[in-house]
DNA sequence: AGTTATATCTAAATCCTTTTAAATTTCTCT
DNA sequence: AGAGAAATTTAAAAGGATTTAGATATAACT
């Protein structure tokens, strides 16, 4: 049984083929094609199960109808979440999803924004970059594809972009700590550390010990590698006890970290500290509302930053935004 | 400045373009281009920033190089776990990844395998399917397109599918409770119920419960509607140890469950209970690696999931598996 | 009726590859 | 040197839609 296609509809019906496909394309009255012509082409074709070839649409067309979406790691609940949102809202507008996960790797992140952005299989990419800067990106013969940054952003890149306010995240949160009674409050950033978000979170932490007139000291600032977090964290802490027997918090600059910290902290080595530490994390999660320890949680509005994205990447397909679009979601913290 | 295309090429290398695409696709030799020829021609190329047309090669050869994968919510950490293995091994042999989330709607999975199966934008479609039976899947209109199942699978279909053993798995871990102590072991099952998956793990409880001789009783066995799990959880709960004093297990089929049901002990009114009851979980969480309460969880190969699905998908699209192929992956019971 | 304007419809070009079938060049041998 | 075989190369067709430019039918007007 072959697949129908406008020749066969144009033999069966008795219209050319142009006429059948601008009827279907939603075009007759734009091409004078008569009432009574475009509801008998629209009904013979209804029962028929014919579809358009996709690749001979998009090779005439230029247009594929799909978005791609290149993120650090599309196992992450956050990116996954951001991916289900993109989904649906590119779903309801006949538009599909690519995903691809770069694995915080540079070299794949170069094949696939190569393969996305010059190779026209797409008609937008939405990323997450791992790069430091954007000298990659800030080629001219990518200029051609709309792109659309999310979470992390490249400085001096001037390009569309949504991402939450890491910084006036970070400030609140160890603001709220200090408000809480906390005056040596240490932080688990994370490596690689350039990365826009970690590095405006580093900021607002120090900015909020200088606005609440704490003493800045850099070595309760600990470096965390995302491919070692647990042994990482331990080691952090440990050191940190050590030399700060008057540590009372501890900032963690993702869920991830957090989780290790939380694990850390169970050991009989820690359990003398446990009871008086307070936690606060860059993120919220269900693990917080399940256990115990209190940790008090920056809370990111992640569903928001993939329907913006999305909305914002059709708009420009579509040509009804032509500006750089910077959006800056804020963000929320959640006591316990 | 224009795309280049083989047209160009052509002029600018003075040679055909048929020499020219014989030679970028790497059937020189097959085609008896002179090595000489062909090394000019790959080195002339090289230079040049010249990719194929993704759109005019799918519309001559047929294949899209890009395979959909439809699941229920890509946010849940499950499904997207296995979108990174599957994305993982398609990027190697070239290949792209389209995910859907059918948000268990089953409109929305009818519109989309419409999509996917029928109007070959793909070169394959691997799916868990939200669906009860197989009317839907098995038209021969969609025996065009390789399919496989993974996860849940329909009752009757024969197709390829890659899942994992829950019977066997909750067989396991409901004896490893008895084995333990238990003598009367609830069961938090959810709805909808008709999911192979979830009718495995009913059944594997069942049997284990024969298999030890312990009392059946399907009182014990509570249905949790996947959309209002927390409330569910609790009424079960407190409707579960009215009647049943003796309650000293408590099995929750996925994830989800067990962590409404951790969250519902901790509150006062179940404070009492709390200390007595086991608790174990089909499917294993950092989660539990966290919390103070032991969980008994089967740990399922999700990673395996993926890698063994899309290396299957592949051979099939390749020709080189012509066979149904039926994959059942076995699960681990982690004790804590 | 004959011409012009208007409403409908269609043939052919186009998008850019890959592949088939055929043409050309080079080589081998008498 | 010339015929036939072998080695290279290329012109043209095909894939299936959309769009341009043009054709035909109908209406309107003198």
């Amino acid at each position: 049984m072959k697949r129908l296609q406008l020749e066969d509809l144009s033999k069966q019906l008795g219209y050319s083929k142009t006429l059948i496909s601008m009827v279907l394309n939603g075009k007759g009255n734009q091409y004078g094609i008569s009432k009574k012509t475009q509801t008998a082409v629209l009904d013979a074709v209804a029962q028929l199960d014919y579809t358009p070839n996709k690749f001979a649409k998009a090779l005439r067309t230029g247009k594929s109808y799909f978005v791609g979406l290149i993120v650090a790691d599309i196992s992450n609940p956050f990116y996954s979440t951001i991916a289900k949102n993109i989904e649906h809202v590119l779903f309801e507008r006949g538009y599909n999803l690519m995903v691809c996960s770069t694995e915080e790797n540079e070299e794949k992140e170069k094949r696939l924004v190569e393969m996305m952005l010059n190779q026209q299989g797409v008609d937008g990419v939405i990323v997450s970059t791992t790069f430091k800067d954007s000298s990659f990106y800030d080629q001219p013969r990518f200029a051609k594809t709309p792109l659309v940054f999310i979470d992390r952003l490249l400085p001096l890149f001037n390009t569309n972009y949504v991402v939450i306010d890491n910084y006036g995240g970070s400030l609140e949160i160890v603001s709220h700590l200090v408000k809480d009674g906390s005056k040596k409050i240490a932080c688990l950033s994370i490596s690689p550390s350039y990365l826009s978000t970690i590095e405006d979170r580093v900021n607002g932490y120090k900015d909020a010990l200088i606005k609440n007139k704490l003493k800045q000291d850099n070595d309760l600032i600990k470096m965390i590698h995302f491919e070692s977090i647990n042994a990482d964290v331990e080691n952090a802490m440990r050191e940190l006890l050590a030399r700060h027997p008057d540590l009372d918090a501890v900032y963690a600059l993702n869920n991830h970290i957090a989780t290790a910290l939380l694990k850390t902290l169970r050991k009989k080595e820690f359990e003398n500290y446990n009871g008086k530490l307070k936690i606060a994390c860059f993120d919220d999660i269900e693990l917080f509302n399940i256990i115990d320890k209190k940790v008090v949680s920056v809370s990111q509005p992640i569903e928001e930053i993939g329907k913006n994205a999305s909305l914002l990447m059709l708009d420009i397909i579509d040509g009804k935004q032509v500006n750089k679009s910077n959006v800056v979601l804020s963000t929320k913290v959640i006591e316990r």
